[in-house]
DNA sequence: GACCAGGTCCTTG
DNA sequence: CAAGGACATGGT
């Protein structure tokens, strides 16, 4: 068994367990902001934040451009690291927004030059940029988080991010639909069975040997 | 009251 | 390059 066949394995248990999922399926914008205020944060956190940022009007990397500091942050403040984020945010809009203006022009833009551009944002790393890529913009990627590092360690494949990627993007094929579907997956298999309490009964753990 | 959460950047050795 | 720290609030 190499590393290829414990993925493939993960893979298929994952399907089993939950089939197909639709996952992290929201607009543009929001998914963006979204993968800046979901750094090192739960999830539950940043959906307080959006609601508070719909409310504002500040839903839109057009409105967070134009925005008050003060006002984005007072919105934000319950994700943690509101001021970094807020930078990280504003960046992020005014890197959209000079660049490419219109979705018509981001879609021209090829996967991997879009990725390394991204990359290029200070406070978008390789995660942020993926989940943009793979949620927002519904682009031939995959999402490697703490939980798809956790929960590759317990099939057994400990390997670097850029690696992993490689292999899920492999085994998966093309269909972004898959994609997306997989690493929601894992976030939803990990927070259930990846704990202290419940890791004795997690399938992943008995794939290998 | 520790300890952790769907990271990333910056500084040091 | 690897390791360590900073960023900060909210829930177990």
């Amino acid at each position: 068994m190499d590393e290829r066949d414990h993925i493939e394995s993960l893979i298929s248990v994952l399907n089993e367990t939950y089939g197909t999922i639709s996952w992290w399926d929201a607009p543009f914008d929001e998914v963006a902001i979204g993968a800046i205020l979901t750094q090192q944060t739960r999830w539950e956190n940043v959906e307080t934040a959006l609601n508070r940022l719909r409310s504002a009007g500040l839903n839109t990397l057009a409105a967070i451009a134009a925005a008050d500091p003060a006002d984005l942050e007072s919105c934000i403040r319950g994700t943690g690291f509101y001021r970094v984020k807020s930078a990280r945010l504003r960046r992020l809009a005014t890197f959209f927004l000079d660049q490419y203006g219109g979705m018509e022009e981001i879609d021209l833009i090829p996967t991997d030059l879009l990725r390394r551009s991204l990359l290029t944002v200070n406070g978008v790393g390789e995660e942020t940029a993926d989940s943009i890529l793979c949620y927002g913009l519904l682009r031939e990627t995959f999402v490697i988080d703490s939980y798809t590092r956790r929960i590759c360690t317990c099939a057994g494949v400990s390997l670097p991010a850029d690696r992993l990627r490689r292999i899920f993007l492999s085994a998966l094929g093309s269909n972004t639909h898959l994609l997306r579907s997989c690493h929601g997956q894992i976030v939803e298999y990990a927070k259930e069975y990846c704990n202290k309490k419940r890791c004795q009964e997690c399938r992943i753990r008995n794939l290998h040997e």
